[in-house]
DNA sequence: CTTGACCTTCCCATCATTGGAAGGCCCACA
DNA sequence: TGTGGGCCTTCCAATGATGGGAAGGTCAAG
């Protein structure tokens, strides 16, 4: 099957499809003589296991050990297991991260009046002198979640 | 000031504080005859304004709108609350959607062994034929919320 | 044989941020 | 006065995963 048809039957784009060869996440495929890319049930099959790790965040190098695993059929279920907790510590991270955003832009949120009037807590706590939450500024390096 | 000390008074790398010039959020500082850019405490209050709106998740667009409340004596509050509650919505939406990957991941981690023989749910539910959650794909457009 | 749907490659954009190269500037110290 | 090192400047590139689109080739149905 070409190209558009393994896009359809994995739920993978064939855009992302052609970048996951690029990046060697997925084997070359044959080529008709004309150069069109053919598929297997098999490759559809591989394709959707990489669709089903992105839905669950895992990122793109995860997602080339779990395909080791996947494909090594001596693995130990082990190892699987700690590249999924490790990501769901991952996620915890960025969940709390998120919360605590959440949850001060809230409390914020609740003491402003949202009436016509200037004063708003919200745009004072952002422009405060205070030297709360400075420099220490560290990278999550997460940026590849939400699609 | 040059740009290394506002950038250490502010938080803001100089780096960023160029991007933010080049992206229009800043306006161009006055320079030195030598071409350096000169910045006043006004101008680092504002940077500091900005790091906090970035920290709490707001994106450039949206900085740029509080940034143009705040210069507003007659802004209304409700306005900023607006943005603030938008915000909180997205972050909500982002955090249901990572607590969702979470859950699933801890429940599927749960029933995998974990030991050295093959056999790992977690691998298997990747690997499925079943047809759940196919195509449907809503992109969420929510990438930089971590640093 | 034409038309339209598909395929190919290649480049660009996103979003915020960092890294680095090549070159100019400034100050303190010898 | 020279020089070294630490600033500054601009410009280009990369990140990660994805989409958009152009220019051109291919295929199948009419």
């Amino acid at each position: 099957m070409n190209i558009g048809q393994a896009a359809e039957a994995s739920g993978v784009s064939a855009k992302m499809i052609r970048y996951y060869e690029s990046i060697g996440l997925v084997p070359k495929p044959v080529r008709t003589e004309a150069g069109y890319r053919v598929y297997s049930d098999k490759d559809v099959h591989t394709l959707r296991f990489i669709r089903r790790a992105r839905d669950l965040g895992f990122s793109v190098e995860q997602i080339a050990d779990l395909l080791s695993l996947w494909q090594d059929r001596a693995r130990a279920s082990k190892d699987v297991k700690r590249v999924a907790l490790e990501h769901v510590e991952t996620l915890e991270r960025k969940i709390a991260e998120l919360q605590e955003m959440a949850g001060t832009l809230k409390h914020l949120a609740k003491t402003c009046h949202g009436d016509n009037r200037p004063d708003c807590p919200i745009i004072e706590s952002l422009a405060s002198d205070d030297a709360a939450s400075a420099p220490p500024r560290a990278a999550p390096k997460f940026g590849a979640l939400g699609r």
